[in-house]
DNA sequence: GTAATTGCTAAACCTAACTTTAGGTCAAGG
DNA sequence: CCTTGACCTAAAGTTAGGTTTAGCAATTAC
């Protein structure tokens, strides 16, 4: 195998874990941009390596792809990006995270207070707060044991 | 409207918030046992306004609704569960958020230890923990910056 | 008594993030 | 040269947690 010619798609699966049909997956997703050899097949950067690293991060801290891809489109293109291009976007991540933190732990420490009290009701139980549960992932209208806000 | 004849479904709906929808689909799960009147129409009785509460809380804290129904199987059959019973497997929620909110600190802390170097890899970087990304709902074989472990 | 509302079922559709399948092409080793 | 393994595309399938649609029955309001 030539060098200086990219990594190919396998080799690119077996070094990161990720599934070949997933790297692919996420190229339609413009998470990465391979280019083609010749015969049509793909070739892959070796920062792409990193790219990966990223994305596989990015989604344990519960990001959807096309947040993470914008994450990434804040890398500098043209050249290929430098530690310091992959700290900044990392911090984000603190942020985000952080939040999710202070999120779960006002609902554990709401739990705590209810658990003696067995209520789940609306009037008296501390977990329901619509502030609370709307970062927590609560979209539509939903109401503790019937108690409707109205 | 005759007393002590249940709730409806739309009646069920307006006090919990919840789409119509969205509680026949938790009857086929097996979250809720209606009755059915003369006409064929579910019947709803109030206690099912608290085994709903309880299935939104827990969907907030990322419980899956089998997880959801098999700590509802815990609840006493037979009789109205009282508030000790919801209060008993109410006690399940607050571990497995425990468990949960340390897996996102601990990821933070190595982000924060990330963020100045940038490097996203796996010989030098505290982002790869497998024990921590499998509680993360990592799963498949999936490595960092292409350093397969073996 | 009749019209409007609410409820019923079955089946199709939806999103996210992929995987699988089918049918064919490319590349590397002997 | 030719076989084998890696790669290609397009389309369909998968899972979770529902929603939407179609066509029809039961209830409720007036």
């Amino acid at each position: 195998m030539a060098l200086n010619e990219g990594l190919t798609i396998g080799a690119l699966a077996k070094r990161t874990g990720l599934a070949v049909s997933a790297i692919r997956y996420y190229e339609t997703q413009g998470l990465i941009q391979p280019w083609r050899n010749a015969g049509g097949q793909r070739r892959f950067a070796r920062a792409d390596l990193r790219r990966l690293s990223f994305v596989m991060i990015a989604q344990q801290f519960g990001f959807t792809l096309p947040h993470i891809r914008a994450q990434l489109d804040g890398l500098p293109n043209g050249r290929t990006p430098t530690k310091a291009d992959w700290s900044a976007i990392s911090i984000g991540f603190r942020d985000a995270l952080d939040a999710r933190i202070q999120t779960l732990t006002k609902l554990r420490d709401n739990l705590d207070g209810c658990i003696g009290c067995g209520c789940l009701s609306l009037e008296a139980c501390a977990l329901y707060n619509p502030q609370d549960k709307a970062a927590a992932r609560g979209e539509g209208p939903r109401y503790l044991m019937g108690d409707t806000p109205d």
